[in-house]
DNA sequence: AAGTTGACGGATG
DNA sequence: TCATCCGCCAACT
């Protein structure tokens, strides 16, 4: 029950998550580092699984360091989040993995740093 | 108040 | 490449 207060270190977390460009993805890790968690890598799966309305808060852009979703089977909630960023041009390998070589985030290249679209 | 848990990550086998 | 183990740190019970 956190939806309503968002100030604690998990604001942080949706901070960073909401700068994700569209096409783009990061890994909890990632955010965690972004958001200065450090290590909080965890924390930031907890504070998206805690997120339940989105808010504006594009988590389906952050995604585990191995490239792929690491939702369970929740109500379809990883298949939402697999077409939105197919919808978005993340492209999955055959083994429903993303290549984070290409898709991977980089905070501060605002512009075009390579991938597709 | 204390212990357990977890949308993770990295090293190791 | 996959399976295990250990480490991090706040939220939850």
């Amino acid at each position: 029950m956190v939806e309503g207060k968002q100030q604690g270190r998990w604001a942080r977390v949706y901070a960073v998550v909401r700068r994700i460009p569209e096409g783009r993805v990061a890994t909890y890790g990632q955010v965690a580092e972004l958001a200065g968690l450090g290590a909080g890598a965890r924390q930031v799966g907890y504070a998206l699984h805690a997120l339940r309305s989105e808010m504006g808060v594009p988590w389906h852009r952050v995604i585990n360091a191995r490239g792929e979703i690491s939702l369970g089977h929740l109500g379809g909630a990883n298949v939402t989040q697999r077409l939105r960023l197919e919808r978005e041009g993340v492209k999955f390998n055959a083994r429903g993995r993303i290549d984070l070589k290409v898709f991977r985030w980089k905070p501060g290249s605002r512009k075009k740093s390579g991938p597709p679209r």
